[in-house]
DNA sequence: TATATTTATCGTATATTTACGATATACAAT
DNA sequence: ATTGTATATCGTAAATATACGATAAATATA
């Protein structure tokens, strides 16, 4: 079998883990810093600055906006997309808080 | 074909992605857990505290140790399991700047 | 209306991940 | 020496992820 077993660990645990698996892919912390770094919401140019297909990087779009990292648009035939920060925020967050809890403990050892 | 095309973006995203893809599965946050939270290295207890059985909890052992986020000693039968916190620190590092620096920017959009 | 453009989705091939049982290995205890 | 215990590794099944080409859908333009 491999039917994960993600039901037998507590939401603390698969929150972080879930947030971890949206960024590890160096396509998608690609994409999330290009529309990150724009003025504004980036409408149809991301294709272009990726080393990607077209139709691969429409996928990582789309687990980005599973995920609620972005913020997808539509203006004409143009895709716009820019980051939710609010998400973002929760991230970061989330990271912040497992890095500082997990760390508090443990002076003598190793 | 399916050749993962990560050659193709830069260093900081791929050992971002890569740091990521350690943490993106809850055992393995549980287990980093369960070792950070203890006075001293655990010995021979992790697998009793998971709900996986040996085998697969020593496959997650093993990607820890690859990653360096654990260190692994063996006393008799047993083996021993502690936080490398230098490691732990460098993610901290890691996830902690990705953040800080892509939140930089745009503060007229979305 | 016909055509071009942009992007999402479908189908599919392949790679990787996850999980487990069985087995091997290494040490401890009898 | 034999037996028991703890853990790593092997083999393997199934699920998931990654990537691309082809195609569909939606809009803009001629």
């Amino acid at each position: 079998m491999a039917a994960t077993r993600k039901e037998e660990f507590n939401k603390k645990e698969n929150e972080l883990a879930d947030f971890a698996k949206v960024i590890s892919h160096p396509a998608r912390v690609a994409i999330l810093k290009e529309i990150a770094k724009r003025e504004e919401c980036i409408c149809g140019e991301i294709v272009e600055v990726l080393p990607l297909a077209q139709s691969t990087v429409s996928q990582h779009l789309k687990e980005l906006l599973k995920a609620e990292l972005i913020i997808g648009t539509v203006d004409g035939v143009k895709s716009c997309y820019c980051v939710n920060w609010k998400t973002f925020e929760k991230f970061e967050k989330t990271f912040g808080e497992f890095f500082a809890r997990t760390k508090i403990q443990n002076p003598n050892c190793c």
